[in-house]
RNA sequence: GCUCGUAUAGUGUAGUGGCCCAUCAUGAAGGACUCUCAUUCCUUCGACCCGGGUUCAAAUCCCGGUACGAGCACCA
């Protein structure tokens, strides 16, 4: 057989599964520029990782680019938060370990929108539009055409020195792209490319631009106009912006440009979640609903991270989801268990003792207790717990059980709040428990947020000399991260 | 209403006409290890939305239906 036909006995390789993304469609390693651009009217949230994740990932992948973009063109409805822009980028950094390589704030690029502007004014393909946004609404319904639209190249420039010189107020006037009125999806029938904002009652919060600009482009044209100036080679984002993206390749078109490669996601929500936008936490936050953007409840990015779910969770959790465009719902357990995976090999065991009872310990014992740091790692040493006071302390919970093990220590018969201590080596499966004695610990808080609400659990907590921000694993509860000597916010289980 | 998109186990995900009686993870159940209800390991459970068509062959292509989501803002 195997000189008569080899091709027979020739193992057919099974595919191997992806791993990671998907590639990249017409990508150049080294050429590779993407971004990520997100309004700063706030911190980042849980959902805007995705972008960063996503995008930080093909940047490394093709040893591109990756640009930060603050899309902060709108004073009005969704005025940005200047602490944002520190922020932001220091997150970005934090959750991809590397800096973004390039950062760009579209209000500063205000002179190349108008450029822009002007130049699609001049050579025909937009025009001023007059007609209010109700008007417009019909002709774009009925398909027809607006009067404006017929405006010659000297008019809408004009029109546009109306628009900037505050003769125009908000309402008056908007630029708009030249498409045509018979498309066949009504959303890109002549659309809107930028408006004018009272940037006197509502100033741009950066000081540099305050009131300076009138006329502010719409994200469809900013976005499309710098996207063409940064030289972005790919764009990935929801599919909630798919037909941003066919307006965008109509204005491109006129322009003579070539449109990036685009690539979409669906939605995802969070199981335990509700709805929360950003300018909404940022009224709850004002109002002191919330302690402030790392108040556990949320579901920013500072609050996770507060929480102790690392940076490597989080992009293992984004990059398995991938980048379909199905409409998704996760639990948040799933992110735990990425979260899990990282911590626990390092996290040092303690104990905290909730609802702590005293309890006197009787009978014949040793005084000095050792239990190990790490049950998987000896070498990190014991710790060392001293009963001569013959006082411990349990959870209430376990006071009620009456034959238990305390771990590492001994078997006890807990009558009332005295326990008979009986053998000293392990000799039954009776269950364990975990405790303290009287002395080394200290009171401590747990924190933790559930269902919306904050708990806050008061106990005893082992002694420790762990730094602020150390990840631990409460003995029988689940990880922690140690905020300061006397409080804990819980993790997960 | 018009337009666009998506539909694989409980939850995510791989799969682009034959390697698929369908991948991996998570979850659940059971077990091993373990002086934590942790970690690790093993076993089991469980899915191609429905109906037509094209083809020797369809999870994969086409048509219709259904469900869900999004856009039609002088928000991003």
């Amino acid at each position: 057989m195997e000189t008569e036909a080899p091709h027979l006995l020739e193992k057919r390789e099974k595919k191997e599964r992806r791993e990671g993304l998907p590639e990249l469609k017409n990508a150049v390693k080294g050429k590779v520029v993407l971004r990520f651009a997100p309004n700063p009217n706030g911190p980042l949230s849980f959902g805007h990782a995705r972008g960063i994740v996503i995008n930080g990932n093909y940047a490394k992948e093709w040893d591109g680019k990756l640009i930060l973009r603050f899309d902060d063109t709108d004073t009005v409805v969704k005025p940005p938060l200047p602490e944002a822009y520190q922020q932001i980028p220091e997150e970005a950094e934090w959750l991809l370990g590397f800096k973004p390589h390039r950062i760009v704030i579209a209000s500063e690029q205000m002179p190349h929108y108008y450029e822009h502007a002007m130049l699609m004014l001049k050579k025909g393909f937009g025009y001023v539009c007059q007609c209010s946004g109700e008007n417009f609404k019909e002709f774009r319904v009925s398909k027809t055409e607006c009067p404006c639209r017929k405006n010659n190249v000297n008019l809408n420039l004009e029109l546009w020195t109306k628009m900037t010189d505050g003769t125009f107020v908000p309402g008056d006037a908007v630029v708009r792209v030249k498409t045509a009125m018979d498309l066949k999806n009504p959303a890109l029938r002549d659309w809107p490319a930028l408006r004018i904002q009272n940037t006197a009652e509502h100033p741009h919060p950066r000081k540099s631009i305050g009131s300076k600009y009138r006329v502010w482009p719409l994200l469809d044209f900013q976005s499309a106009v710098e996207d063409k100036i940064q030289g972005v080679t790919h764009i990935i984002r929801g599919k909630d912006l798919m037909d941003s993206t066919r307006k965008q390749v109509l204005l491109y078109e006129h322009f003579g440009w070539t449109y990036p490669e685009t690539l979409y996601w669906g939605r995802v929500k969070v199981h335990e979640w509700g709805g929360f936008s950003t300018s909404q936490m940022r009224r709850d936050i004002e109002a002191g609903l919330f302690t402030g953007w790392d108040d556990p409840r949320l579901p920013t990015l500072a609050a996770l991270r507060n929480r102790g779910i690392t940076a490597n969770a989080l992009r293992d959790f984004w990059v398995e989801l991938g980048v379909t465009q199905k409409d998704i719902s996760v639990p948040l357990s799933t992110l735990y268990s990425h979260n899990t995976k990282i911590i626990d090999d390092a996290a040092p065991r303690l104990a905290f003792i909730r609802q702590p009872e005293n309890i006197k310990i009787e009978g014949e014992y040793p005084n000095d207790i050792k239990v190990e740091v790490h049950p998987n790692h000896a070498s990190r040493g014991m710790r060392e717990f001293d009963v001569s006071s013959k006082m411990i302390w349990i959870e209430q919970e376990d006071l009620m059980k009456s034959e238990v093990r305390l771990k590492g220590f001994a078997n006890i018969e807990i009558t009332g709040k005295t326990a008979r201590v009986g053998s000293i080596e392990r000799n039954d499966r009776r269950p364990i428990i975990h405790w303290l004695p009287e002395s080394s610990t200290t009171n401590a808080t747990l924190l933790m947020a559930e269902d919306g609400e904050m708990q806050h659990i008061e106990g005893k907590l082992e002694s420790h000399s762990y730094p602020e921000g150390t990840m631990v694993q409460l003995e029988r509860i689940g990880y922690a991260r140690i905020i300061d000597s006397s409080t804990l916010i819980f993790t997960h289980s």
